[in-house]
DNA sequence: GTCCAAAGCGTGATCGCTCACGCAAATGGA
DNA sequence: TCCATTTGCGTGAGCGATCACGCTTTGGAC
């Protein structure tokens, strides 16, 4: 309306009310200690002005602020970091935390920190960088970095244990028979490869004598046809296979595609097992079974962990380390 | 360490570097007007005492706030608000804006509304409550309901029109030669049942002479199984059926489970179409057509609504109105 | 009629930072 | 050598609320 708006403070709508900050304060907190009178007058006026508290100048002054976390993915389309990402808020409103999302695309993630550094109490996430530019970034903001274990000091941890999980899971898949193994291993699209904390532990509990395959699937950003594809090439190259273990569900599921596709039963010809325990995985035909990540403790580990880093009197960095549970459906 | 910690301030940063307030703040931020040494010597006492500035000081004292919008759902878990708060955060930061994020479960619409208003600058979601609730929980706050046109004053909205596209939908389905049509309605669970605007919308479409069928289908979380159990159901009850049309692509994919299992050809027997748009639909077999909101305008909408309701000059409330559109794949 | 408590409202004093200045010393080109 | 910049740093004045008091009125209880 006027020429520049200023912002419509407390002190305009005690003016124009013709009382004092205090009671408006009172009016609009629902304290008590103010008539209904004085109250709906207050009320009314600041309805008609357009008044709405400043969040920075309460905050300031009150004592007990509100605590946000940021909680950092690649991408919040992969399924996986979205039901994660659900677990994550469950537990956050629980405390009363605040939680807000970012995903790295464009923006460096050392960037991305340093910017939310100076907007949140913590934040959480899958990154990649560098440690010590990351320790950097955050400029004293705690940082807790997930599906790794820092080493640096400055940074929280909570990683996946992956070779107890994978010789638990493998183990148990003898058990039921299965001689020949293979890994769906996946690689971002587009980059050198590397192998990854999974296969490594997938070789450490296939012994050599079993020799097991591994097939490398570029993964773009709808993974499953990475699968699908790895999975044909598998059954090409290593028919004698029994048993496949995918990177994630996600190119379980497109392995799944080609096994229909191809005529292999599963579980009857080969068993199928995901990574990360997708509730997706329950609706395929078969449902299939996971190394589920999701579900399990990591989500409470990380919280933990959260919480030591919010506390943090200078206090020590954490790491913590989850284990995935295998979570049996009907593809093994 | 101490027996009350009090907060570091830049105060104290200051007197312990022996500089002022203001050569702090250069050092922190990375001003000019500082020389390398000063702020090397600044870095390292804030880091030796654990300074971290707050960020409510900092906003309130600076010209540029940070502005954030918290968007409310149900549940992140569903593959739909997931997607939906992907594209939101895409479209959130392109534009400078934090996001946080929230589901209702438990506490109350009102009381959440409440209680973000405080906290953000503005409100987005899906919300269920009466408007003038809303409207008054929102204390002034700029709220914009999602899958509703709001009449009340106060309230901004962004509706979907389904009657626009259901009968483009059925058009296009005719031509294809759809005769019987039937429709998989949905219903919240341990709810009394009231029909959905998709309903209304499928019943105005598909005229009494070609007599479309409905069935609804009781949605627990998992509304897959529910979409499962109302195709059979379907299936048995009005066996002339040839074309389906879903509440949701989750149900779709129930439908298709069912298909499967019944031996019914999709598209050839029957044909089935979702609403939603889902990524996920792409990778069924065969992959799902669907009546798509995501991916439609609908997003650039809301994104319209929220910068409207942000620089809000005391300015009208915003109603607007998105046309799903028909995303064919291979199941229609 | 006295006394005390509760109700109703107002007044500094912060909260912890940034901004717009101001001022001295170092720099450097003529 | 002199003057105009630039560099480096400090000072007061907010930003817009809340909090801890303190001051009047009421309204009973005795």
């Amino acid at each position: 309306m006027g020429a520049m708006q200023r912002r419509v403070t407390i002190e305009d709508i005690a003016k124009e009310a013709g009382v004092s900050r205090q009671t408006v304060t009172r009016a609009m907190n629902g304290m008590p200690r103010i008539s209904e009178a004085t109250r709906a007058r207050v009320l009314e006026v600041s309805e008609r002005l357009g008044y709405r508290p400043s969040r920075f100048a309460a905050n300031l002054a009150r004592s007990a602020k509100t605590t946000t976390v940021a909680f950092v993915v690649d991408s919040f389309r992969n399924p996986y970091y979205s039901e994660l990402t659900a677990d994550l808020l469950d537990a956050a409103s629980a405390r009363g935390w605040q939680m807000t999302i970012s995903s790295h695309e464009g923006e460096s993630e050392t960037a991305l920190i340093g910017r939310l550094a100076g907007e949140v109490d913590a934040v959480v996430g899958y990154f990649s960088a560098d440690e010590a530019a990351m320790v950097t970034a955050a400029r004293g903001a705690p940082l807790v970095t997930l599906g790794r274990t820092a080493t640096a000091a400055g940074l929280h941890s909570v990683d996946l244990d992956f070779d107890t999980a994978f010789a638990g899971l493998v183990t148990a898949l003898r058990a039921k028979g299965s001689q020949r193994f293979a890994l769906l291993e996946s690689q971002p699209l587009g980059t050198a490869y590397e192998p990854s904390s999974r296969r490594t532990a997938y070789e450490g509990a296939v012994d050599a004598a079993s020799t097991g395959a591994v097939i490398v699937c570029e993964a773009p950003a709808q993974s499953v046809d990475a699968g699908e594809l790895g999975f044909e090439r598998l059954m090409e190259r290593f028919p004698e296979t029994d048993t496949v273990i995918a990177f994630s569900d996600l190119i379980a599921m497109g392995a799944l595609r080609a096994a229909h596709r191809l005529g292999v039963d599963v579980p009857g010809r080969v068993r199928l097992v995901g990574v990360d325990g997708l509730s997706l995985g329950a609706v395929t035909s078969p449902a299939l079974t996971s190394l589920a990540i999701l579900g399990t403790d990591f989500t409470g580990q990380i919280v933990a962990v959260i919480e030591r880093a919010l506390a943090e009197d200078q206090g020590p960095y954490e790491h913590r380390l989850a284990v995935p549970s295998v979570l049996w459906r009907e593809s093994a």
